[in-house]
DNA sequence: GCCGTTCGTCTACAGTCGTAGTACTACTGG
DNA sequence: CCAGTAGTACTACGACTGTAGACGAACGGC
């Protein structure tokens, strides 16, 4: 279960669009990517790329394609933060969240959030269990 | 300031090697590497390609090159860290901590670990701020 | 019914990556 | 002094990516 699916930059926005909207054509995404000005043919080869790695199917609506997802945006976000934590912190996952206490930028409202989310999931877990 | 640096697996892997030895020929990393069984001149092309990008250099001693990392792990692991959180959570390092959470494996000591790390950090802000 | 517009397909090209063979060079043992 | 060995540089090649032009099919207005 869970192959790998690796995104660039550039196929995560293509997905981004198709996971918000439930059914796009090449010009819409086309358009929601609006900030990378790209040719109308080149968001159709992307689409056609990740349809043939499966991570998207289309329906023919009259002679347009209708683009949806066939993967969830969690599926590829758990993969793809798998593969970095697998990478740079040989799988460990507190190894990663700690990295980022460690980074400069971590604003003390951060460090609330995060604990809040402990907190409650931690909760969670007890409820679940008994 | 920090351009970033992506690098692929195998590239991360070879970058290790110098993190952790200060120091190594093509062979020494062949051999650190011996798992994934390249050939010599396989890795002397990583080497050198990493040179190229400015992440690593060498000293010529006698006939070999020595190598040493010209980029450190944390610096690496921020830029990719923070690629990651940007492409996939638009930034929102909260939101990437979260995912974990959310995610079906977390161990329970995990969090623990987690919210530990967390305390610590938090006091360590309070005593540098006053 | 013809023609331009609109869509998708095919083809292409440069750049990177993983992988490695070939060629050149320089030390080292006999 | 010569040959084998060890080490690097150059070249190559298939795969994938970003990018997009050229081509062909179909639809819609006149």
């Amino acid at each position: 279960m869970s192959d790998t699916h690796e995104l660039t930059d550039l196929q995560v926005d293509v997905m981004r669009v198709l996971w918000q909207s439930s059914g796009a054509t090449a010009q819409d995404v086309r358009a929601a990517l609006a900030a990378r000005e790209l040719a109308p043919t080149t968001v159709a080869t992307l689409l056609t790329r990740l349809e043939k790695r499966g991570l998207v199917a289309h329906d023919t609506e009259g002679r347009q394609y209708v683009y949806r997802a066939l993967v969830s945006e969690d599926a590829i976000r758990d993969s793809m933060v798998k593969g970095l934590a697998d990478r740079l912190f040989g799988g460990d996952i507190t190894a990663l969240v700690s990295h980022f206490l460690e980074a400069q930028d971590v604003a003390p409202g951060d460090l609330d959030k995060v604990r809040e989310m402990i907190a409650a999931k931690e909760s969670e877990l007890r409820r679940r269990k008994r």
